[in-house]
DNA sequence: AGCACGCCGACT
DNA sequence: GTCGGCGTGCTC
């Protein structure tokens, strides 16, 4: 009786592929029947892949013949039932495949992939007076190399299709094609150095001294050997004992080639993870934080999850740290997810402080083989990974025993992944990822998101709140200032009004420091010619071309395409086109200019592009190098300083003004975060917010400290105008070369998704960039109803996809689902 | 996602 | 002719 399994391919594909399970012993490993164990498998006319076990059964495939199963990888499966649940959850909920899924949430070394190589026939005589020019220097490379891939092979011919240059050659069996699998972990090996066998016996010491009198180097050596190995009988590490003696690597080799010393390799550990070390702060929680975790655990209890609201400065972190510290002690795990890793490093190393050396940090600059041992580190449970920092794909690590998920900053848009599919929330993903473990999760923000609050009016989450700072400072001044008003009095400095100049240099001459903000989104700048006022545009996507001064260059960010500054209007030929828009760079020039003892740094996208250079400029604040900090979105996240008083923003109204559902939500969280900046431990800071529409509802609550009014307002408008989280929103994106194709296609499939029940339609139309790498989009948004079944809705949808792709004339339509967009 | 196959326009 | 671009269909 032949056997079959079902695998999940890293695709997306929709199905299973069934393939046939060998007999043998290098199979019996599958005969366990066991889910999620790794296979490699043919695939296409040449490709192999590493598919996951998914079903077994007896049924052979009626209409084609199953090809066999390769290899298996592991002895246990790699991906647990609680994962399987999790991905499963995913792939659902967000309309995409498992495969896509586990793709994203495997460690790429996990996904061996085959590359396609070149060799030489060894069969086959080859004369090189039977090649062409192209051939020849083919061949004469695998002389060399042996084996090409097919990048090499289009390097050498410079041809986009470079297995057309071999197609005579294969035919004629002269090369052979192979597919070769690159095992991509491997372990970390290290050089260590031990007594040789025969000189292990004390007698053997005295003897083996007085033969080295003359080699003093050796002896030396030899010494330090002796002093470093102690009694353990783990060796000395061969770069360790190099780098303490004076002498080199010759006289090294001289004691190994004698047998005094034998050297060998042993795996070690990327990431030592110093779990003796202790914490080196202890937490002492204050009444209200200690009130505050009460009621968390009481959540916990319940099985619900919890929404801190605490505000910048109230001591969220000290309650999840003693959260953590309980979970901890009963040996069980913990998941702390960030938005960003990359702007949590103050948080970072106050939970280093807190927590000692268990915890870990999940970076996305992990190289391949650092994931795979964090992989089976927290695989293997235990003592030593407790605590896990990261990003939301660590949401996808094999947790064992995880007992506490903690999101902070849970209102991030970070938390959304844009693409490639799964686009899931990482929050969500976690609440669901805490009730399949049946642990606790705690969501933590200043600035709650909109779901959430909802969430916890509703019930679902347990709302619990610190809305006073912890140490004895009180919460900024914030301030508005009517653009309008200074405008017409004529007293604009530039994009300064008085109040915030004067303040400027006040603090200035207080020596205190400043953060001005200046957001860029609708505020990029572009050029714009002075006669006909053209700006140049991308070739490949219907946006404005973006400025860079420093490189003077002209840039898409959507599509990456570069081009010099032209010499001359495109339009018109007028020359030196001027720069448009207010920019941080325009905010430097003027704070430059009107307050040039000031030391002016910028932190935005241009000037952070470093691995390190944010870090840089985030110590340098610290300690004081700087006065004036003009920055984009990025200032506003995670980032105390202790002598910070007066936060400036350029420009309220962009903010608010976006015409999103979203906009005003974002504005209110993201001038909060900035206003949270100011005056952390030193006298009480100052907030001026620059805006045209002073009096606007948005901007008194948030000068009132007013949150509840604030989100309580906002629900009425989102259920008003039918809105998440009154509705749950899908956005179907269809993308194609071809213009008229594409809007054919979204009107057929706005029409088809109209029948569905419990639904309202909006679109199609054009989004705000309705072209992007040359591809027309329309976009189509679905609102389902509270009532209806979402899962029924989903199911109906994919029916209607079916239907689309039945369609030859669509086929070429590209549809992409991004369920909760943001 | 790859990859082959087939159609078509562009150039040596 | 032959190369490269692009749509289309298929992968157990």
């Amino acid at each position: 009786m032949p056997n079959f399994v079902d695998v999940i391919l890293p695709l997306a594909i929709e199905r299973a592929y069934t393939y046939r399970v060998p007999d043998g012993p290098d199979f019996d490993v599958l005969k366990a029947q066991k889910r999620g164990v790794r296979v490699s498998v043919p695939f296409g006319k040449r490709k192999l892949y590493t598919a996951l076990t998914y079903r077994f059964h007896q049924e052979p495939p009626g209409a084609y013949q199953a090809k066999e199963v390769l290899e298996v990888l592991d002895e246990e499966p790699l991906v647990s039932e609680q994962q399987w649940i999790h991905w499963q959850w995913i792939a659902d909920y967000y309309l995409c495949t498992l495969g896509e899924v586990m793709k994203s949430a495997l460690p790429s070394a996990f996904l061996l992939q085959s590359e396609t190589q070149i060799i030489l026939n060894p069969e086959e005589l080859v004369l090189p007076e039977d090649l062409n020019d192209e051939e020849y220097l083919i061949w004469d490379a695998l002389k060399i190399r042996e084996r090409l891939e097919i990048a090499e092979l289009s390097e050498i011919t410079g041809r986009k299709r470079p297995l057309k240059a071999i197609e005579k050659l294969l035919q004629q069996k002269k090369v052979l094609l192979e597919e070769d699998l690159k095992a991509k972990y491997s372990t970390k090996k290290e050089r260590r150095l031990g007594l040789g066998v025969d000189y292990q016996l004390d007698s053997g010491l005295e003897r083996l001294l007085q033969d080295l009198e003359r080699a003093p180097k050796q002896k030396e050596i030899l010494m330090q050997f002796f002093q470093m190995q102690g009694g353990s009988q783990e060796g000395v590490p061969r770069v360790q004992l190099l780098k303490r003696s004076t002498a080199g690597a010759a006289s090294l080799k001289s004691l190994i080639d004698k047998g005094i010393l034998q050297e060998f390799e042993v795996d070690v550990d990327r990431l030592p993870l110093r779990s003796n070390r202790g914490p080196e702060a202890v937490v002492e929680l204050s009444p209200k934080q200690q009130e505050v975790l009460e009621t968390i655990k009481r959540g916990i209890e319940e099985g619900r999850p919890a929404l801190l609201h605490g505000v910048t400065a109230s001591g969220k972190t000290e309650v999840f740290v003693k959260l953590a510290e309980e979970v901890i002690e009963q040996g069980k795990q913990v998941l702390y997810l960030v938005p960003e890793i990359a702007l949590t490093v103050q948080l970072i190393e106050r939970l280093k402080r807190y927590l000692g050396g268990k915890v870990v940090v999940y970076h996305s600059r992990f190289s391949r083989n650092e994931q795979v041992e964090l992989w089976l580190k927290t695989h293997a449970g235990g003592e030593q990974v407790s605590v896990i920092v990261g990003a939301r794909s660590s949401l996808f690590l094999p947790f064992k025993n995880l007992g506490l998920i903690v999101v902070d900053e849970e209102h991030e848009s970070s938390f959304k992944q844009f693409d490639p599919a799964p686009r899931y929330h990482g929050r969500d993903a976690a609440v669901y990822l805490a009730h399949i473990h049946r642990c606790g999760i705690v969501l933590g923000s200043a600035t709650p998101s909109l779901e959430s609050y909802f969430n916890a009016q509703n019930n679902k989450y347990l709302y619990t709140a610190l809305l006073e700072r912890y140490r004895p400072v009180a919460m900024p001044e914030i301030q508005m200032i009517s653009l309008k008003e200074a405008q017409r009095k004529k007293q604009m400095k530039g994009h300064f009004s008085p109040v915030l100049y004067e303040a400027i240099q006040d603090r200035l001459a207080r020596k205190e420091q400043i953060i001005l903000f200046q957001n860029r989104r609708g505020y990029s700048p572009v050029l714009e010619c002075t006669v006909c006022g053209h700006s140049p545009g991308c070739p490949n996507c219907d946006v404005k071309l973006t400025y860079h001064q420093n490189r003077n260059q002209l840039r898409c960010h959507y599509c990456g395409f570069k081009s010099p500054v032209p010499k001359q209007c495109e339009a018109c030929g007028t020359p030196g086109a001027l720069p448009k828009g207010l920019g941080t760079q325009q905010v430097e020039e003027e704070v430059k200019e009107f307050f040039p003892e000031a030391r002016v740094q910028r932190m935005d996208q241009d000037t952070t592009r470093g691995k390190t250079s944010l870090q840089k400029i985030v110590r340098q604040f610290e300690q004081q190098e700087i006065d004036i900090l003009i920055g984009t979105q990025m200032v506003t996240k995670g980032l105390d300083f202790e002598r910070l008083g007066l936060v400036g923003v350029m420009n309220a109204d962009s903010l608010m003004n976006f015409p999103d559902y979203r906009a005003h939500e974002r504005a209110f969280q993201l001038l909060m975060q900035v206003a949270g900046r100011a005056g952390r431990a030193y006298g009480q800071g100052q907030v001026l917010i620059q805006t045209y529409q002073p009096e606007h509802p948005l901007l008194q609550q948030l000068s009132m400290y007013q949150y509840l009014p604030f989100y309580e307002q906002q629900l009425r408008e989102r259920q008003q105008f039918a809105y998440p989280p009154f509705v749950r929103l899908v956005k179907l994106s269809l993308k194609s070369r071809d213009y008229n194709k594409v809007i054919e296609g979204a009107r057929w499939m706005g029409e088809a998704l109209r029948q569905l029940k419990g639904c309202t339609v909006l679109g199609p139309e054009f989004p705000l960039i309705p072209r992007i790498r040359n591809q027309y989009i329309q976009q189509i948004l679905v609102k389902s109803a509270p009532g209806s079944s979402t899962a029924q809705t989903k199911q109906s949808v994919k029916r209607i996809v079916h239907s689309f792709h039945a369609i030859a004339a669509f086929r070429s339509i590209r549809l992409v689902f991004d369920v909760d967009h943001i």
